[in-house]
DNA sequence: AGCACGCCGACT
DNA sequence: GTCGGCGTGCTC
């Protein structure tokens, strides 16, 4: 039944649709879920139809300008699970969307202008004194047309638009909305095939044997082409052709002129490759892996959702239960999709992926160019793929018959988009999806997050456990090293004790691995004056700079500035510039000092930063040709090299020291993950911490391996503190160029909450741990809301958008600009 | 977000 | 006057 109207979600639009009318000719052809281009104001988007209907509107509508797909690119479950994101972390339903879709498919319109009239006094006429008109005209007079922003570059102006409307009305120029192609497209390649009926021996032998005197390149490429043919390839790619016949394009097309061949575009693919191999394991499954999957069966055979929280300790095989989970899913003709939290720190699992399901995987990675994620996404779309394993952003996948979801590592909280809206958990919103789409969700984890672990208890979840490693490796022996009684005694190196270097040395002489970290990369992450105290702080963020030997510059990690090292102290004048603390660079010179004899890779994000860098590193540390991998937090996770036997943690009290509730969470983490890479084979595996505070309550559980213990010591302390999982947590965040204005705006904000009711918990404003990131400065409102008074989040989110209305009408500055991160995992 | 409109200080 | 920066409001 054709429908006349359609609910439209767009991009930065408050309302979660507006209404237009389709025209007639399209009714029959549209429907939820397609794309289209409207006219918004001035100019035309891309919308995303929501629903389409037959009641008539209130308001007038403009038509729908054209219509993107010919089927639906959303499924009515993708459409659902985007509204339940934009109303549960209150962002817009076309950002929800738009974050469902591989960048660069979105349609919009940008404004060209061009002279009207060449007529030179109405020209000057209309110029009259004003320079930005004279340099518009000028810039026009050659005829050319320009686009808005072009103007914009040649005047030096932020807008043009008054002066471009002006002239316009005064019948100078005029301007024209155009669409913009989409940025990326579906990647063709020139083929070259044999029209009949040159195709049959009898004929192109004939043929070849006319062309022979005049044309011998032409023959050449008719032979290629027809050899090609007789290999069961129909057709050539022009590139090839080329190459094998030696041949120039003129001369194919020549023969195109002749009838005798057809050029037509293919559609190809990019495919991703990766260096690292990794040969298919023989394996048997352990009676814990067994026990699991015998629990997970009746789930995937019959289908519903269900979710499941698998704790199973470093080493206990988890990914062989997530490849038999999901061959089981396979198996009843539906999909499945495994989100990892980051994957190039995890290429061994993508390997085990591939050699396990081989080209039904496909894999979505933030490194991967915009061209390779529509591919990969076009063609998910269309159901060339039954599994997907991605980052955040895959749990929007286009899989049909899903039947599973696994979130490997669930507790990472690289899960959780921080930095742009939709602020979504890829966590949360999979057990969304699950439920949406009657599938099943794995969650799994060596140290499940505080939220899952209750929600486990709570019953939400199933918990299934794996406490043992498999074929009978143990879990290592972890000591600590007092720092502050080493130093006292001195018992270091630089920075590294004296156990630590002797046991390292053992490795080294053993041919065996070593795995050391320290969670921070550069040289030093201070440079202080000696004299006053001062550091050298970035000039656009309230941080410390990074000493980076390599380039011998103090760089931000935050905003990315540099700067060259100051001679003397801007304060004081001082000449004693000390630098304080170390990174990995300096971690790095400290081992080849004490260890010259040992082979040494770094793996950082400096290290890192090209494509591939990370196989590569990896498969020379795998295959023996470094003795010691020193890194950061990339070391800590998802690595399983059988050659490991001692791993090292320079400052393990590090992340303990942030003022954070989640930072005991991160650090028994972090200690625990990175002390799972040690012992993985037939050898016993050793840890070594080094810290000032070894018996601090968090490292003793370290030790013991205990994260019973470790979790019902946090639960506890969370709920006495009412945080989560026992509160829900919204950060909202003000931040502008002016440090008044932001933190008035916050007073403001703050003011017309203070009334609003009694089911949350309302902080008082507070200027920002990081007061200033990239020259703008952050204030913040934290909120913890009872979620036994709200359990969807609706109440909150009735109260901040009245908040937000009485907040406008005050007009506070608006320069300030407010955010809100619903169930923040970063404070700061 | 982008675009239009209206207010107001600065310049001539 | 005229220009152009900036705040405010709206987009079916």
């Amino acid at each position: 039944v054709p429908f006349p109207y359609a609910d439209i979600a767009i991009p930065n639009v408050p309302k979660e649709t507006l209404t237009y009318a389709i025209p007639e000719d399209l009714q029959e052809k549209t429907a939820p879920g397609m794309r289209v281009v409207v006219p918004l104001g001035r100019r035309f988007v891309t919308g995303y139809i929501v629903a389409v209907h037959d009641r008539i509107p209130d308001m007038a509508m403009r038509p729908i300008h054209e219509l993107l797909d010919a089927r639906p690119v959303f499924s009515p479950e993708m459409i659902r699970l985007c509204i339940w994101i934009s109303r549960y972390y209150l962002c817009g339903l076309g950002e929800a969307l738009k974050a469902s879709l591989p960048q660069g498919v979105d349609v919009e319109s940008e404004r060209f202008v061009s002279l009207a009239t060449d007529d030179k006094e109405r020209l000057e006429a209309a110029i009259g004194r004003s320079r930005t008109r004279r340099q518009i005209i000028d810039a026009l007079s050659t005829g050319e047309v320009m686009s808005e922003e072009m103007l914009r570059g040649v005047v030096g102006l932020k807008s043009v638009s008054v002066q471009l409307r002006d002239l316009m009305m005064e019948g100078v120029i005029t301007i024209e909305s155009v669409l913009e192609r989409p940025a990326v497209k579906t990647k063709t390649v020139s083929v070259v095939r044999l029209l009949p009926p040159w195709n049959r021996a009898e004929k192109i032998a004939e043929l070849m044997d006319i062309m022979e005197r005049r044309a011998p390149k032409q023959v050449n490429i008719l032979a290629v082409l027809w050899r090609m043919l007789q290999q069961n390839a129909p057709t050539t790619p022009m590139s090839e052709l080329l190459r094998l016949a030696n041949a120039s394009n003129a001369q194919v097309r020549a023969l195109e002129e002749k009838d005798i061949v057809e050029i037509l575009q293919e559609e190809v693919t990019r495919e991703v490759t990766l260096r690292y191999e990794e040969l298919p394991r023989e394996f048997t499954l352990t009676g814990e892996q067994r026990a699991v999957l015998d629990v997970l069966a009746p789930h995937l055979r019959d289908g519903g959702f269900a979710a499941f929280l698998l704790h199973g300790v470093t080493g206990s095989g988890k990914t062989q239960v997530y490849i038999e989970a999901i061959r089981a899913t396979l198996e009843q003709g539906k999909t499945a999709l495994m989100l990892v939290p980051e994957i190039s720190l995890t290429p061994q699992l993508v390997h085990r992926f591939r050699a396990a399901f081989g080209k039904d995987v496909a894999v979505l990675h933030s490194r991967m160019s915009l061209g390779e994620r529509y591919d990969a996404w076009r063609l998910t779309l269309d159901g060339r793929y039954r599994i997907i394993v991605g980052v955040r952003s895959a749990v929007f996948a286009p899989l049909a018959r899903l039947g599973l979801i696994v979130v490997d590592e669930e507790h990472e909280s690289g899960y959780k988009q921080s930095d742009l809206s939709p602020r979504y958990h890829a966590r949360d919103a999979a057990v969304m999806r699950g439920a949406i789409e009657n599938a099943a969700v794995l969650l799994g984890s060596a140290t499940p997050s505080a939220e899952s672990f209750w929600n486990a208890q709570a019953g939400k979840y199933r918990l299934l456990e794996m406490p043992n490693r498999i074929e009978g490796a143990t879990l290592p022996t972890i000591t600590a090293v007092d720092m502050l009684e080493a130093r006292k005694q001195q018992r270091v190196r630089g920075s590294l004790s004296e156990e630590l270097l002797a046991a390292l040395r053992e490795r080294v002489a053993r041919k065996e691995g070593s795995i050391i970290l320290q969670n921070r990369r550069g040289y030093a992450p201070h440079l202080e004056c000696d004299e006053c105290g001062y550091v050298e702080q970035c000039a656009n963020c309230s941080i410390s700079m990074t000493y980076h030997k390599d380039r011998d510059a103090l760089a931000c990690h935050y905003c990315g500035a540099t700067r060259r090292l100051a001679a003397i102290c801007p304060q004081c004048g001082g000449i004693k510039l000390e630098l304080i603390g170390a990174g990995t660079q300096r971690i790095e010179e400290d081992l080849r000092e004490a260890l010259p004899e040992a082979r040494i890779i770094r793996m950082d994000l400096d290290t890192t930063r090209r494509k591939g860098a990370h196989d590569l590193i990896l498969t020379a540390f795998g295959e023996g040709e470094a003795d010691i991998l020193l890194g950061t937090q990339m070391v800590a996770k998802g690595l399983d090299f059988d050659r490991v036997t001692l791993v090292g943690v320079v400052s393990a009290e590090q992340s303990l020291l942030l003022p954070d509730f989640r930072a005991g969470e991160r650090t028994f983490q972090i200690l625990t993950q990175v002390s799972g890479r040690a012992g993985r084979g037939a050898s016993h595996g050793e840890v070594i911490l080094q810290t000032p505070s070894p018996q601090h309550p968090i490292m003793r559980k370290v030790y013991d391996h205990d994260y019973r213990a470790f979790i019902d010591e946090e639960l506890a302390s969370r709920q006495r503190l009412f945080y989560p999982p026992f509160s829900r947590l919204l950060l909202i965040e003000f931040s502008g160029a002016h440090e008044g204005l932001a933190a008035a705006a916050a007073g403001e904000f703050h003011r017309h909450l203070k009334r609003a009711g009694s089911f949350f918990i309302l902080h008082p404003p507070v200027p920002a741990i990081l007061k200033k990131i990239n020259n703008r400065y952050r204030y913040h409102i934290l909120i913890r809301v009872d979620k036994s008074q709200d359990p969807d989040g609706s109440r909150m989110a009735a109260t901040l958008r009245e908040a937000r209305e009485r907040y406008l009408l005050q007009k506070a500055a608006r320069s300030v600009r407010v955010e809100v991160d619903v169930d923040p995992q970063n404070l700061l």
